[in-house]
DNA sequence: AAAATAATTGTATGATAAACACTAAATATG
DNA sequence: CATATTTAGTGTTTATCATACAATTATTTT
């Protein structure tokens, strides 16, 4: 078949902000960039989308090839496709966001891959429009913890209530009153209360809880608004 | 500056679901397409990004160069990147949607573009995955509007209470109780009542209300929760 | 045994959403 | 000109949900 003629072929690139929890503040996974231009420099984990495979697939084997990461939360955010944003080549780079739970690749990514944790409120200046990137899965992942219950992605498979409200208190940079925060996220029907304690981070110890993967399933479109003041958020 | 070797360049598309209100149900604006292949068959609009241009750019420029509409409200929907989805060339596409008043452009829009407005609920097979394009423009529509007020880029400067009701009522199939909608919506302080009445649609005439711009921008983020049933909604 | 630490739990009040039906204004009709 | 017709406009009550607020319990450490 004919193809079009007279138009301007680009680069199709995927980069990918991975969120993850270390039970104080939330943090994204950098890499030092391994290649011309800005080699050396910190970058989001991204590469060009290959013949064969689909944008999504792309993304997918990206952050399996880069951060040893599979079978996690992964979303399209944004296409940014200002024509100079890679003064190389011209390049499309269609944007995503995963959360992973931090504490089961931290070992594995810091020897293995060379990748670091940075705090979502001090990391270094990046290449490109990377940093605009960030910005804006910045606020999505805000946006759409509002109303879908999203960050649990980026908590073990056992958490502690505890530690739920440290994450969403994190994420909204905010405080929520412990009984009306359990009171709330209990009623959604969301969580299994279980037997074991977590002694290691309290005297008392908490008990562990873990989603009941069903009603996550059935409810995710319909979740909890945590937002204090949903005015200040933007999308 | 070396280019990036051995990566496959692919054509970037722009696409645009454009919607419409004509005072009574949802509607998209088609195109019969006009080259090969799948000439004549009905399609979005669309076009290839320049070399020069920015996508969002390239978005604004197609909705103008194929309709003639201008300034009205656009947004990046999803990137729709399965390699084979133009079986000619490896083509992504950059997938929008529009938002337009209907009513100012319907006649400029069937003589001079021969662009045609097909109901939302009814409307023909299109080329390629246009029909998935639609599909989640759709959801993604039903979604934002339940927290910000986007449907009024529907609805011309001047519209009344029954005709904004209406429009919500269509977009989420439904009905509601016109008390407590003008409740509601008034209580946003989104709207100015004019003097004016609108006597096409009754024997009485219903008042005219305008947009309160200032507190239109400035209240975008937190508006209304219109939907009957959340848990049925998609994003 | 007492102190320290963090987890767990309930109630009262205010705000918001939902249910519900009649009156008012204007035109059309006999 | 009186009456009928049509759609616009408006208030109250009730139920639900969100918020504010503090004492007790379990466990470990000293």
């Amino acid at each position: 078949m004919q193809k079009y003629s007279k138009q301007t072929r680009v680069l199709l690139a995927v980069d990918c902000i991975i969120f993850g929890f270390d039970g104080d503040e939330l943090k994204i996974l950098l890499i030092k960039r391994a290649f011309n231009p800005e080699k050396g420099n910190w970058s989001l984990m991204g590469g060009f989308v290959q013949t064969d495979e689909s944008v999504d697939q792309a993304a997918n084997r990206i952050l399996k090839d880069l951060t040893g990461i599979e079978g996690v939360y992964l979303e399209q955010l944004y296409t940014f496709g200002d024509p100079h944003r890679d003064p190389t080549e011209r390049t499309a780079s269609v944007c995503h966001f995963a959360l992973v739970d931090l504490n089961k690749y931290e070992a594995q990514l810091s020897n293995d891959y060379h990748a670091e944790w940075f705090p979502l409120k001090r990391f270094p200046k990046l290449i490109f429009d990377h940093n605009d990137m960030v910005e804006m899965a910045k606020k999505r992942i805000r946006y759409k913890a509002a109303f879908h219950p999203i960050l649990f992605e980026l908590l073990p498979d056992k958490f502690t209530l505890p530690q739920l409200q440290n994450l969403y208190e994190s994420v909204y940079n905010t405080t929520i009153d412990k009984r009306n925060f359990s009171k709330r996220v209990l009623a959604t029907g969301l969580l299994i209360k279980l037997t074991e304690k977590d002694k290691t981070g309290s005297k008392r110890g908490a008990f562990f809880y873990r989603l009941n993967t069903q009603n996550y399933y059935a409810k995710f479109q319909a979740f909890l608004n945590f937002i204090p003041n949903p005015d200040t958020l933007r999308y």
